[in-house]
DNA sequence: AGCACGCCGACT
DNA sequence: GTCGGCGTGCTC
């Protein structure tokens, strides 16, 4: 009989690949442990079984597999039929999955590492140059890694030598796989089990009777024993017994004490707070029936106005489903900016909450896996972004996906191009468990699917405190500029607003949906303005390193004095960002605290959470920001929000663009007047009259959704239609004009549905690289499976047209 | 995706 | 003559 099992390797590689195993191997594998497999001709990689088999290839010989990594799985089975399902979903390889599903300390590494061999008979006169350098090197130390032998050769090209050397048997090769994760250990007390007994410390205070400091360590062990009722360390008790460690050692000596080592979780918080919550009567009832609504529906959205008390609600569902025995999962669309939200979380749930976020160290990762794995009590409730979706759930109760309507829970640049809030759903129905989907303005197809009636409805129409919803002034930006009534880009209006703000001590927040300075400089001679010369966009200003910088590479170019094409020196800038905002209220208001939120000012570590605490502190008088301000944060003492240009947001060439903006304007509106008194909203903008303008001043939703799902379904557009964006790169312009047109006709023939492209997009060039993108609209009544098993079938074939082959294609599916 | 192999141009 | 470029094919 053989033995083989199925793997995936951690590759961008659509196969399943086929090794041997020794019988006793065989009895002893499970599915979902990981194996250490030899690949191509000198890589090990970690690999994950998905299969036990006897099936014995016909077409090639299945190497063995170099060992069993694990006693128990560490995947379980449902995670590989995600994997399957995401895979065969966004249309990408398993193996691109699994390499961003797993904690990297899961997927060992292999070096390389060349090994003097001892034995060798070869004399250093039988060597040229190269190898003697070699062999020289390894006289001193025994084991070189490749990449050592380069430096010493001082070449790239190093394989020859080595394989010279192999043949020569002066040097053998070593594959070493190692073991990154050391988990932290902390070092514990125990009472030697004899003394455990009644009369214990008795006997115990007999034998030290002699040393004081002895009897004290004994007495505040048995102490701290009778409070904490934990585990004790001996950090603690030797501070608590103001003692030293060596005398915790003459303890373990004399057998009264034993020592052990525990693996600290180095993801602590405290205990629960007794925060007591309690619901309003309209919460109450928005939270029966989301029970109601769960027990014949798998997925229910909480549609719920800013401030409506949204957190209390999941608190109290999650509260009953751990009860239950468990586990429950909460998405966030980006843990940095909901600091508030999982403090919230952590100080309710104390110990049984993970925080789960590619932000967080290796070893943290790795903890919260395992955790989740054995169904840890710290571990009841997972808060985390769209990557946590991967974690080995075992009971799986219950997901909540906050802000559902948020873009970034779709990953959009390495593969796996998922969606979180979709495999979330995915993952729960494995699961049997409920989906709870919340938001102040759900997305449109979110919002369809529970009109249809496939996910369930619960509206929450008044804010937590009864407070009104803020009233929303427009300011028609062009009529002011007429009557010259604007100081900068501030209207007397907004002005006006905000003094009268700042008078009563309240803070401001402005919103000006773009960062930098200004973002282009024009040459107000020939017209000119700089681009970047690797991508196809203008660059942007950067007034505080007074430097031209391109958002889509990192190029970056300081001011020019000149015009680069006329000379003039005439040079200005158009449009405005944060920093012109930020500059212009430090003109108009020198004596007032300003500070700047956006990509520049939060990159450190805790940039973010700096601002935020300053502004919660009272610190900051006036905010500005970008779209980081949307995103739930809530200051009691907010009352006037300004946005600075509506317009901006309305005009991106994206069939999302409106929804985008209503979703933006009303969630910054939402930061206004969250106490007890009502808010205001000036928004400045040069269409007053746009619908969508209009419709988030009178935050008519509804509205919002009929207008905008009627254009969906007129101009073919989800959720009447799925997309799949297809994206060619090549740096010769006319290769992938060629190649796309071969790609979009094939499509265009043999789909029979719609195929729009190859469009050159707005940014035609990124890292010298030419784009084009290929639109497949795939209408509601075909299906979708096949629909991409022809597209994939069509990219095969694609594929190996020798010409075409160096043209990358990307495939997005949901790209939205 | 990597990575080796193999075939072509620019230098010791 | 070699070094190093990139197109091509393969990985159980």
């Amino acid at each position: 009989m053989n033995y083989f099992v199925e793997v995936i390797v951690p590759l961008a590689l659509d196969p399943t690949f086929t090794y041997a195993v020794s019988e006793a191997e065989y009895e002893f594998i499970q599915v979902g442990m990981r194996v250490a497999v030899p690949f191509g001709r000198s890589k090990v990689y970690t690999a994950v079984v998905i299969e036990r088999h006897n099936r014995i290839p016909q077409y090639y010989e299945a190497k063995e597999i170099n060992e069993i990594i694990d006693l128990t799985p560490v995947v379980t089975e449902k995670q590989i039929a995600l994997w399957k399902w995401i895979a065969d979903y966004y249309m990408c390889t398993i193996g691109d999955v699994y390499k961003s599903a797993m904690p990297s300390q899961l997927l060992l590494e292999s070096e390389t590492l060349i090994q003097y061999n001892p034995t060798s008979k070869i004399t250093p006169d039988e060597l040229d140059d190269a190898e003697y350098l070699i062999y020289e090197a390894l006289q001193v130390q025994s084991i070189l890694k490749v990449e050592e032998i380069i430096a010493v050769l001082n070449r790239k090209k190093v394989f020859p030598v080595i394989n010279s050397l192999l043949e020569k048997k002066v040097i053998f090769l070593q594959e070493e796989m190692v073991e990154k994760y050391k988990p932290k250990q902390i070092r514990y007390v125990k009472l030697a089990e004899q003394y455990l007994a009644e009369n214990g410390l008795a006997d115990l205070m007999e034998i030290v009777s002699r040393s004081e400091k002895q009897r004290e360590m004994i007495l505040k062990y048995f102490q701290l024993q009778a409070v904490h009722k934990k585990p004790i360390t001996v950090k603690q008790l030797v501070e608590e017994s103001e003692s030293t460690s060596a005398v915790v050692k003459t303890l373990i000596d004399k057998e009264i004490f034993e020592d052990y080592y525990l693996n600290q979780d180095r993801v602590i918080f405290g205990d629960a707070s007794q925060d007591i919550i309690e619901l309003s009567d309209e919460q109450s009832k928005a939270l029966w029936e989301i029970g109601q609504s769960l027990e014949t529906k798998d997925v229910t959205l909480l549609h719920g106005v800013t401030a409506s008390g949204k957190t209390e609600i999941y608190i109290k569902l999650i509260e009953k489903y751990i009860a239950e025995g468990g586990q429950v999962l909460f998405l966030l669309p980006e843990i940095g900016l909901s600091t508030q939200l999982v403090m919230r979380l952590t100080s309710y749930f104390g110990n049984e909450v993970a925080v789960y976020n590619s932000k967080y160290s290796h070893n943290e990762r790795l903890e919260v896996w395992d955790q989740v794995l054995n169904q840890s009590e710290k571990a009841k409730v997972i808060i985390g972004t769209r990557l946590s979706v991967f974690l080995p759930f075992q009971n799986l109760q219950l997901v909540v996906v906050d802000e559902e309507h948020e873009g970034n829970y779709k990953q959009h640049d390495p593969a796996p191009r998922y969606h979180g809030r979709d495999s979330a759903i995915i993952l729960a129905k494995q699961h049997g468990a409920k989906v709870v989907l919340g938001s102040a303005t759900p997305s449109l197809e979110t919002y369809y699917n529970a009109t249809q009636g496939k996910y369930g409805l619960v509206e929450l129409t008044k804010r937590y405190t009864n407070v009104v919803l803020p009233e929303v002034v427009l300011v028609d930006v062009k009529d002011k500029y007429k009557r010259k009534q604007m100081t900068g880009h501030f209207s007397d209006y907004l002005i006006d607003e905000i003094n009268m703000a700042l008078s009563l001590e309240e803070q401001v927040i402005l919103f000006q949906n773009r960062r930098g300075f200004s973002p282009v400089v024009e040459c107000m001679t020939c017209g000119a303005v700089p681009e970047c010369p690797h991508c196809d966009v203008s660059l942007t200003y950067h007034k505080y390193k007074n430097e031209l910088r391109c958002h889509y590479c990192g190029f970056t170019l300081p001011m020019p004095k000149q015009c680069f094409r006329c000379h003039s020196v005439d040079l200005n800038t158009k449009g405005f960002g944060t920093e012109q905002v930020e500059e212009e209220l430090k003109e108009l208001y020198p004596n007032k605290r300003i500070a700047r939120m956006d990509q520049d000012t939060t990159r450190g570590k805790f940039g973010f959470e700096k601002l935020v605490e300053a502004f919660q502190a009272r610190q900051i008088d006036i905010l500005v920001g970008t779209q980081m301000l949307a995103k739930g944060f809530d200051f009691d003492n907010v009352n006037l929000v300004g946005i600075m240009n509506a317009d901006n947001s309305l005009y991106h060439p994206d069939f999302r663009a409106h929804e985008r903006a209503y979703q933006m304007m009303t969630q910054v509106a939402g930061r206004a007047g969250r106490k007890e008194k009502k808010g205001k909203v000036v928004i400045q903008t040069f269409n007053p009259y746009h619908n969508i303008i209009q419709q988030v001043t009178t935050y008519d939703y509804m509205g919002m959704y009929k207008e905008q799902m009627y254009e969906r379904y007129n101009f073919k557009y989800p959720p009447f239609y799925r997309l799949v964006k297809l994206t060619l790169r090549h740096k010769e312009f006319e290769k992938l004009k060629e190649a796309s047109f071969w790609l979009y006709n094939n499509l265009k023939e043999q789909l029979g549905i719609p195929v729009l492209g190859p469009e050159e997009p707005a940014i035609n060039r990124i890292r010298n690289q030419y784009i084009r993108v290929i639109l497949i609209k795939i209408p509601q009544n075909v299906p979708l499976v096949k629909t991409k098993e022809n597209v994939r079938r069509i990219l095969k074939s694609f594929e190996t047209i020798g010409a075409y082959r160096s043209v990358k294609v990307v495939a997005n599916v949901d790209f939205y």
